[in-house]
DNA sequence: ATGAAAGCGCTAACAA
DNA sequence: TTGTTAGCGCTTTCAT
């Protein structure tokens, strides 16, 4: 293990101070060296394959060039475009990233936010945020530049990136009802989280602009937003409105828990009853009942989120708008169709 | 932002030196230490909120307890499960990770690599080493400890950690040939990597030891392990035997691609050609036809991997296995069928 | 244009 | 049992 030259080592073998090779090895430096200082300091970086010590820098400037991103599990299929398309921005500006996942388990944020601050982060993207998020407000408050992507925090000044929830709803909702759906249903994600929230709100908006009393349709919250999640909250909501055609669900994956719900009780997909998602995670369109679904932008939006962060990095905070909102894209398939005209289920 | 606060401020706070109080907060402390001194320390730092500065600590001990982790590319749904299991068995020991994808592109694993190491990671867990693979073995020359996981460099001493891909193919194998197969192709997947080379390896041997030439059987290399490597490789095979009855694929990824290959030029599996995977990848059983596959470890052989490191981290590298193969499980599902005894394809 | 010196916050060898 | 001292490798102010 010989160990990494040091600036020490070049200064000896330059012959000149090391304040002197720091400069000359500094990208953008602003003081005047002679052009042969520099030369010979490069040469001798080279040689002697010098790399700056980082954790030496950072105690100095206490800049890390690491960022913190907390999302709720890296197992769940959204995840990991959001965050290549962080790194596809930050990678290149020289930043690394510190992946954590809180399984969504309340509490587990705090411990997890003091290991990225504990390392120096320098900023921090989370996109697994609480509508009340105690933790997260603090950290931003103290400074540290904090973006939340996907879900948002109200009334505390921390910018936040998220798609465009009620458009998506709204689209959703309008196509079913297109397809002369009345008894729609909505399984609502989890309510403590904005996602479940806001797509809750959207979705009785949608329904009393299409003229329907959004106070009679079922509505059942799912637990987690997984699959498990479908299937019970489906329950509920056959057990509410056994003449549901229609569920209109808060993400894929409890759309497709409600699926698998119907089928076990005999409802198929769509002939009996139409099924929509929200996300249009990947592999989605390769299992059937092919999902209709709205796209969010996965890939776009980790990088939306990482360019803001940027900005809040070099400064320039004040060119970051509160809100971002991404457009979603109706994904037409095959889990929609006419409700039955025989009214086999009544 | 008000500074967090230091040893010296507790120093100043309990009246007595900063080693001091370096040493009362060490929780492993040798010293021995008045108890009194202990306790107010103790106390000062919990008033003042106290959280040692990890990056101080680094400079001086040459431990980050941060560790590097290279994978191919999270979007591959095999690897959020790995990856968590690494976390599993890591965080609780107080080490964080920075994940890295390499995409597979040769040449970029160095830049990614010198990206760990100037952040001073402790030791890397690699899951995306090629055959020859010069980066990753310098680094694990020069002392840093090194895991691979998934794959394999031979001959250089450093510890890994793969599947037991000959037993897995041996078994699907098996299955195609008890249920009349002879024809059986082979999809393999780039040769550079490990997997790829020791699942056609295996494939060899387990068609000879079946008794088959397996010189005579169709074999074609998949430029990348993805489902358009897998169409193209396809075409290739029923070019070489169009009287294939059946592709053993070397990855799930690879199987869906062949059956999609398969779907457009008019075969259907499993009735006109079965198709087998390896992996066993999140959701694959909900993507019709259900493939029958090897199921590989995924949470836990990121967990043995990195209760490996931990080991060498710790200073036990003695105890370390240079080789560690993980038992698979053959999935058998509905992509894989008898024969057509019509002939209808010769 | 370059050198000297201080110091980021912590740890560890040595001294008392 | 505790204090002193030095220093990890770098950046940056001040002096020359």
């Amino acid at each position: 293990m010989n160990k990494r030259a040091t600036l020490k080592d070049i200064a000896r073998e330059t012959g000149v101070h090391v304040s002197t090779v720091s400069r000359a090895l500094d990208p953008k430096r602003d003081t005047p060296l002679s052009e042969d200082v520099v030369v010979r300091v490069r040469d001798a970086a080279e040689r002697l394959g010098y790399r700056p010590n980082r954790i030496a820098s950072s105690l100095r400037t206490r800049k890390t060039m690491t960022i913190g991103v907390v999302i709720p599990d890296i197992t769940n299929p959204i995840f990991p475009p959001i965050v290549r398309g962080i790194e596809s921005v930050m990678e290149p500006r020289g930043y690394a990233s510190i992946i954590v996942n809180t399984d969504s388990q309340r509490g587990r944020d705090k411990r997890l936010i003091e290991i990225l601050l504990d390392r120096g982060v320098d900023g921090i993207i989370h996109t697994a945020v609480l509508l009340e998020d105690p933790t997260i407000v603090k950290v931003a408050r103290s400074g540290l530049p904090v973006i939340t992507l996907n879900r948002k925090i109200e009334g505390t000044g921390i910018p936040y990136l998220i798609n465009d929830e009620e458009d998506g709803i709204r689209k959703v909702f309008s196509l079913l009802y297109n397809h002369g759906h009345r008894r729609i249903a909505h399984l609502a994600g989890p309510l403590e989280l904005s996602t479940g929230q806001l797509r809750l709100d959207a979705f009785r908006k949608a329904a009393t602009d299409m003229g329907l009393d959004s106070g009679a349709l079922a509505i059942a919250e799912a637990e987690q937003f997984d699959e498990q999640g479908g299937r019970e909250a489906t329950a509920k909501i056959l057990a509410q409105d056994p003449h549901t055609t229609a569920i209109l669900c808060a993400n894929d994956r409890l759309a497709l828990g409600a699926i698998d719900h119907c089928a076990a009780v005999g409802l198929a997909c769509p002939d009996d009853i139409s099924v929509t998602g929200f996300n249009d995670m990947p592999f989605l369109d390769m299992i059937p009942p092919r999902l209709t679904t709205v796209r969010i932008q996965q890939f776009e939006a980790g990088a939306a989120a990482a360019g803001l962060l940027v900005k809040m990095l070099s400064g320039q905070g004040g060119d970051v708008p509160g809100e971002t909102i991404l457009p979603v894209q109706l994904m037409e398939r095959d889990s929609v169709s006419a409700p039955r005209a025989d009214g086999i289920r009544s």
